[in-house]
DNA sequence: AACGTTACCGGAAACGTTTTCAATATCATT
DNA sequence: AATGATATTGAAAACGTTTCCGGTAACGTT
């Protein structure tokens, strides 16, 4: 049923050969005869066949993007940049969603590069850090997003979260506040760890103790930020600002602040990370540090194509700087 | 470099058509040679190319998925869904995004035919009515999601927008409340003007009478909720009770109450629909009709499926039901 | 008229698989 | 030992393209 190029030389008399050239818009056919097969090709409304054309390119004009859940806004909104970006190179992409499981991320790998795809993007986890690793020592185009595999040499567009850690509570130092606490993201990720870094160097730059029982571990969700700020709350009276390790949690810590009858920004001040969607909507607006998102797809996108162009990337590591918004959830004390 | 077929037969002293059988677990080889080639495949890292697998098969286990914009909740969770249940049957999914542009849905279309996809689903504008009714009659396996094609006998899941709005609205006149308004999505959508078509028949159902200028057209966005409601409220001080045709829309109510110095719901309640995430992150939190996302996704993965498989679904058409989602923003009247 | 250029075209191999068909090896049965 | 059945194997075609290499036609130059 499937109209071929064979058809449409058949059709118009000429050889298969020709009608690849003319589809690839070659030299060396005649005006006249390309006329005829691009009529034959629209009356027959024909469309090449990629998988044939990709066996004997080696070359798929697609890429894959693995990462542990499209649902999530930062990662949905970098889907969508690395779609733009890389669609108008002509590549289209195929995403895989991890869940965060080890052995689906291990998968997808496999699963695209049996699918042959050009060039791989991705959120991955430390579990395949060999494999990816080994992937770019093949020559294979791999880059990193968000996480980061240290001193791998693979490509990485990444935010310096410890500086950014530093920038969110020297803030809040700088507005007067001193009993500082740190809702810290899941401690066994790299973004946790780094965050809570920097939180800790702003600090002590600024000759203020860091209290280990001001800094609790959630788990970067809302639920997690709400128990955190709760039992905060119950040892530490005197605070008066705490940096969330993500906005989510900061919603958290909304809720429970609002239950323990406390104002935002009045009584706590309260400063995020991410600036997601909510941030701007939810009331008092949370001030906290944007990242780039799209900014960080689109660079992806654009790394990969240098590698898939062949061009050598100088610089393997792309850190974008995160940027404080100030809206209204973080007060000064004089 | 990169090890093919033909390279395990050699290794392994048998025809490459052996190795084919131990691959896809045919029958007729001998355990010993099975072993032999086994081992061989893991000594060598051999990964089958799925694109010369496809060329002959005429399957290549990839289905197309168009969306007008990933980075929405909605569709990124749909997205989700989508990828986990069709990955379950051995498919990945390519996805496009259109960014609503009528031009780049076509071009998506035929991309995605072109790499050969054993299938599409989609949330296709009107502007691509013919060639998915084309498609569907050539027998290539469509589903549409989300938004209705009529009368083309494509399958499609979506949720019923006119009973929904009913729904939304007779909730709140069961609540006590008379003049309510209804600030409506883009109505050049079959969404927008469903979920009005819905508002309008319960007031009538319930002998209340509707008042056009207590409807206001926005476009599915914050601002423009925003705007609806200054709007409403300048003219009608009277009103009780809103029915925003989206939570997006609600929340720029929200805001715009608040501006005005009022408060929900003691002054005014709200209704909104679709129950996104925010919905209940908000205070006073939302009540809200839900649209249940993650199985609009399981089931048109499921239809796809089906399809693929060759089994003829009887029903074209599948609706889920929203659901109500009482909260704090609508109270009672008496 | 002979020759050299240039423009245009086609045959066939190649890409990495699956599958059809036929061939061979093995073994039990007589 | 011959036969038949069964288990195991391989050669080659096919899938729909691109590309290499060569060939013919047309035309201008000498």
């Amino acid at each position: 049923m499937k109209v071929t190029i064979k058809d449409i030389a058949r059709e118009a008399g000429v050889s298969v050969t020709t009608v690849s050239r003319v589809l690839n818009n070659k030299v060396d056919v005649s005006p006249k005869t390309r006329q005829k097969v691009l009529d034959i090709i629209n009356k027959l409304n024909y469309n090449p066949n990629s998988i044939a054309r990709g066996l004997v390119m080696n070359k798929t004009y697609t890429i894959g993007l693995i990462v542990p859940d499209i649902s999530n806004s930062f990662f949905a909104e970098i889907a969508k940049a690395i779609e733009e970006e890389i669609r108008s190179y002509g590549y289209s992409v195929i995403f895989c969603n991890t869940g965060n499981d080890k052995k689906r991320e291990r998968e997808s790998i496999n699963l695209l590069k049996s699918k042959q795809v050009d060039g791989l993007i991705g959120a991955f986890s430390n579990a395949s850090k060999e494999e990816i690793i080994a992937l770019n020592k093949s020559g294979f185009p791999v880059v990193q997003i968000d996480r980061l595999v240290e001193d791998s040499q693979v490509p990485s567009v990444v935010v310096d979260n410890t500086v950014s850690g530093y920038l969110a509570t020297e803030y809040l130092i700088k507005k007067g506040h001193k009993r500082i606490a740190h809702i810290s993201g899941s401690l066994d990720t790299n973004t946790g760890i780094r965050r809570a870094a920097g939180y800790k160097k702003a600090m002590l730059e600024n000759g203020l103790v860091v209290e280990e029982d001001l800094i609790i571990e959630g788990d970067f969700s809302q639920e997690s930020g709400y128990q955190a700020m709760m039992q905060i709350m119950e040892e530490n009276k005197d605070l008066t600002a705490v940096f969330a390790g993500n906005d989510m949690m900061a919603l958290g810590a909304y809720r429970a602040i609002y239950d323990l009858g406390l104002k935002i920004p009045e009584d706590i001040s309260i400063i995020g990370h991410d600036d997601f969607t909510l941030a701007s909507l939810v009331r008092p607006a949370l001030t906290t540090m944007q990242q780039p998102i799209y900014e960080i797809g689109e660079l992806a996108a654009r790394v990969l194509i240098d590698m898939l162009k062949g061009r050598k990337n100088k610089e393997p590591l792309i850190v974008v700087n995160t940027r404080l918004v100030e809206r209204s959830s973080v007060k000064t004390i004089h």
